[in-house]
RNA sequence: CGGGGUGUAGCGCAGCCUGGUAGCGCACCUGCCUUGGGCGCAGGGGGUCGCAAGUUCGAAUCUUGUCACCCCGACCA
């Protein structure tokens, strides 16, 4: 490509509005252009990105066995008002109506579809398993798009369905689509991890999602120090340490706190360490009343695990004020379980302290010296709280380091929920109605361009892997005006490169040398011929990866540059 | 959805407090010059100051409303 011909539209300044640095260099290097909130054009650059990224993900799920189709953004609204999602979904969903008032979606996701279109399709055993996929845009209406396209509100997303005779199956095929994203990630070029997902309200038994590890990520990942355990901190478990609690010593007693609501405060009046100290969260509970849950003060609920408990709501929601005081007679700051007059839900590690400091159900009084079994009912004990750094790994295999990763895929067992409630059956050898299992496996095509940057980048722009790069190679002529050598030899160079079959960048615009350099390094092109007088003295190009610091001199040959692009 | 902030040229910003000819840098166009890390000089084009109402002789500036966008939070994949 002729940059002469091919718009880059780089910029030296960074707008105002972008906070990550992949959204700030998509922006600068002329990738993408806003639209309205989380909504971007993608320009000739950018999307000769997400297409490489689209390309190998295409191939690998061919490779895996997967059938693409594609299938209708827009779907009426009697799906899903079937599977149940149409109120359940919530604002995310965009909700659209047809000139004679029907309803339909704009689809974020596609279970109803091709569960729909697996209930027509496919009627027996002998067609099973199958797995369809499409790369598709996707439109959900995030209360708050920001990052770019890394958290837009319409995105490009590959999402995959598969069904069978069995769970056995489904779980055979989830490997194979675990396999195909390993190799998907490996091709793109990035440090990636797969961790333990949470399953989700919707029942499903078995989930993973592919992170980008990036500082700027917003997911907290927990991984081992001395396993291959790695989970999103959302799902890590938390267990008993398995010891048995410390015999009580001291006497149960009752201290005036004034003013000493938050853990901090009082666990420096009473000059007692947060790790003695239980705090009490009160939520709703399933069963409409309110549930306490008692955390150690130096802890935080997971709300995602507490609302799988069967006596704590799903989802999550914490009791009003106005519900703690009906039910304790005392303001928030002050709650304990010793008479608690909700039941009591403790996690593991709360549950093992003795001579505990807690609040006393009375406004300004907190209970020192507190005992579970003595001074309070043996309470039940569940895992409810945040993994911490340091926390021994839950496979009993070394300890737990906190790492921060982007979700930009996501495998997952769903059973029969959806094939169930969409009433899709096959019938089996033996003639019998059966209902299949299915599995559904995304990776964000768009946001996977956008997390690769954020992994790979440095000053002065973006550093593509090779596989994902918009060009592999840029030819920079200097003063190609002036000298006829100079022109010839980028003209040949570029020729003989493109009749190789190579992505070649020729930046013919006639810029100074400093102008071409900064948009090479910035728009990330990982290769860089110099062409110049100087050196085609000495029959010599200069060679320059977009990670070395310096420069080398290589023969003034297209053979040359093939060699290295090929080394 | 709650809290905060910002809307002035394609981008980044000043001007607003204290009403009186709409500015700067980058980018863009023309010419000359220059050519190894975003050259220099000269000239030029481009803005109903988000929108609407109000106050005023006069509004980018003051008032009210409205819309959009951004940030923090909660929520979600």
């Amino acid at each position: 490509m002729r940059l002469s011909r091919f718009p880059l539209n780089t910029t030296k300044e960074t707008p105002s509005d972008a906070e990550v640095v992949s959204h700030q260099l998509m922006l600068r290097a002329g990738m993408i252009r806003k639209l309205s909130a989380g909504i971007y054009t993608w320009m000739p650059l950018g999307l000769r990105v997400a297409k490489k990224v689209e390309n190998i993900v295409r191939e690998e799920m061919n490779r895996a066995g997967a059938l693409e189709l594609l299938m209708p953004a827009v779907i009426p609204a009697e799906l899903w008002q079937e599977s149940g999602r149409w109120n359940k979904y919530g604002p995310e969903l965009l909700r659209l109506k047809d000139r004679h008032e029907r309803d339909f979606v704009f689809g974020p996701t596609h279970e109803e579809v091709i569960t729909d279109l697996v209930r027509r399709e496919i009627r027996s055993y002998r067609q099973l398993p199958v797995n369809f996929y499409q790369i598709q845009t996707k439109f959900r209406d995030e209360r708050r798009p920001r990052f770019g396209v890394m958290r837009g509100r319409e995105f490009l997303m590959k999402d995959a369905y598969s069904f069978h005779m069995d769970a056995a199956d489904l779980e055979r095929e989830y490997q194979n689509m675990r396999e195909a994203y390993t190799r998907i990630f490996k091709r793109v070029g990035v440090d990636f991890r797969v961790v333990k997902a949470d399953s989700g309200a919707i029942g499903g038994n078995k989930s993973e999602e592919f992170h980008v590890l990036a500082n700027s990520g917003e997911d907290l990942l927990a991984v081992s120090d001395g396993s291959d355990y790695a989970a999103n901190v959302e799902a890590a478990e938390t267990k008993s340490s398995g010891k048995p609690r410390a015999a009580a010593t001291a006497q149960l007693e009752k201290v005036s706190t004034p003013g000493q609501k938050t853990v901090e405060q009082v666990s420096k009046f009473l000059n007692v360490a947060l790790t003695k100290k239980i705090k009490l969260l009160v939520c709703k509970g399933r069963d409409g009343g309110i549930v306490a849950l008692a955390l150690r003060a130096d802890h935080e609920l997971n709300e995602v695990k507490a609302a799988k408990h069967p006596k704590i709501a799903s989802p999550f929601a914490m009791a009003s004020p106005e519900e703690v005081e009906k039910a304790f007679g005392c303001e928030v700051g002050y709650l304990g379980p010793v008479k608690s007059p909700v039941p009591v839900i403790a996690d593991h590690a709360a549950a093992e302290i003795a001579d505990f400091v807690c609040g006393a159900n009375e406004k300004d009084f907190h209970f020192r010296g507190a005992n579970w079994g003595r001074d309070c009912a043996e309470p039940e004990t569940a895992d409810l709280r945040k993994i911490v750094e340091g926390d021994p790994s839950p496979d009993g295999k070394g300890n737990i380091k906190l790492l921060r990763g982007i979700e930009v895929g996501h495998i997952f067992q769903l059973g029969n929920v959806y094939t169930a409630a969409m009433k899709a059956t096959v019938l089996d050898a033996a003639g019998k109605e059966v209902v299949p299992e299915s599995g559904c496996y995304g990776i964000g095509v768009t946001r996977t361009a956008a997390a690769v940057i954020e992994q790979c980048h440095d000053a002065n722009g973006i550093i593509w892997p090779d596989a994902i790069a918009p060009f592999r190679v840029i030819i920079c002529p200097i003063g190609a005006d002036k000298s006829e050598k100079v022109r010839s030899a980028a003209d040949a160079l570029y020729e003989a490169l493109l009749a190789k079959g190579i992505e070649v960048a020729y930046d013919d615009r006639g810029q100074r040398p400093g102008s071409m350099f900064a948009d090479a390094d910035l728009i990330g092109i990982p290769h860089r011929i110099v062409i110049g007088d100087k050196s085609l003295a000495n029959a010599q190009f200069e060679y320059k990866h977009r990670k070395a610091a310096a420069p080398q001199m290589i023969p003034a040959t297209a053979q040359a540059v093939l060699e290295i692009l090929s080394g």
